[in-house]
DNA sequence: ACTTCCAGGTTGAAGCGTCAACCATTCGCT
DNA sequence: AGCGAATGGTTGACGCTTCAACCTGGAAGT
């Protein structure tokens, strides 16, 4: 059994084990934030954010699933949660009977302007305040780079923009 | 409610929508191919390899619990699992009865010897290979700033190095 | 139209992580 | 010594994700 194997250097390394701590941390910590302050998982705010950028605040379950990184069975999953919980409803599409649609309440809309202040305030303190205005760009290179091999698809690259509230009330052009 | 928020730029808010796509996407994948190529979660590698490093192959659970980053009832489920396919032992330490010592079998040495070089070769796919050197020292700044919020009192930083087990045998003069 | 196949979703069972409760051992104090 | 508190670990129940099975509705071929 000859080694072929091509081992890391020590920078390599190094910086390899700190990005596997990221990884491992960061979901744990947004998760833990939200789970606090707004009783949802990540997961859970992901999919309310979706639908409020949506048109009409509604989207097909296979589209959510899709844009969200989630098998269908995970999101219906959880969408019957948030529906219990009065922050979304499912309708059958009527265009093609075999879709369902998800739409944000009025509740689950307020819940979603509630929470994302405090979100973002979070992704500041963990992340963005932390790095220089040249490291942000360095770190968007960089996550393009692995994301080329982690999601060649890019299902996840419109991911939520934690974006204002006050402008996606009621005008989105795009 | 006026909105105090500090929103993210574009600039922001473009890079850490990939480095959450990254935080996502990265365990996950790191989970798959252990899983198919050495049928053992991520968790369980980090386990196996951070005894392999060990003097003695052997560490107390509740520093190997810290090491790994995981609480000490998730760490004892998994020794009981890796216990129970004969990769590692669990022993009264006779010095404090409270502590248990978990202590790597051969035939656990061998199952990270022989599952070492697909995973390092799976990272640098992924990550290493997709950067530049330039990069990869940027990465290392980047993802030491974020820790420094994520893991203030660094538990994680002496992370499993990936390391060469034909050298971890006996030597690692730094 | 009728059959066949595929896409969209939901459901229920199984596996893993988390939390709270619990037992054993050691340490600190008197 | 002896008591109370704290440390080290394990166990069992609960919640969430995954996987396989299933059901419905549309599309394609004849």
């Amino acid at each position: 059994m000859t080694d072929e194997t091509r081992w890391l250097s020590a920078r390599e390394l190094q910086a390899w084990m700190r990005l596997e701590a990221v990884a491992e941390l960061l979901p744990a910590a947004l998760d833990h934030q939200l789970q606090r302050d707004a009783d949802m998982s990540h997961y859970d705010y992901l999919v309310l954010a979706k639908l409020s950028e949506a048109p009409d605040r509604t989207l097909r379950m296979s589209g959510l699933a899709a844009s969200t990184n989630a098998t269908l069975p995970r999101l219906s999953h959880v969408a019957a949660r948030l529906e219990a919980r009065g922050f979304l409803t499912r309708t059958r599409d009527e265009g093609d009977r075999r879709a369902t649609l998800a739409t944000l309440t009025d509740e689950g809309w307020r819940k979603v302007v509630a929470t994302a202040p405090s979100h973002v305030g979070e992704v500041r303190r963990l992340v963005v305040d932390r790095l220089t205005p040249e490291q942000v760009e360095q770190l968007d290179a960089i996550a393009l780079a692995v994301l080329g091999a982690l999601d060649p698809e890019n299902r996840l690259q419109a991911q939520n923009p934690v974006v204002d509230p006050s402008d996606a009330c009621g005008n989105e052009a795009g």
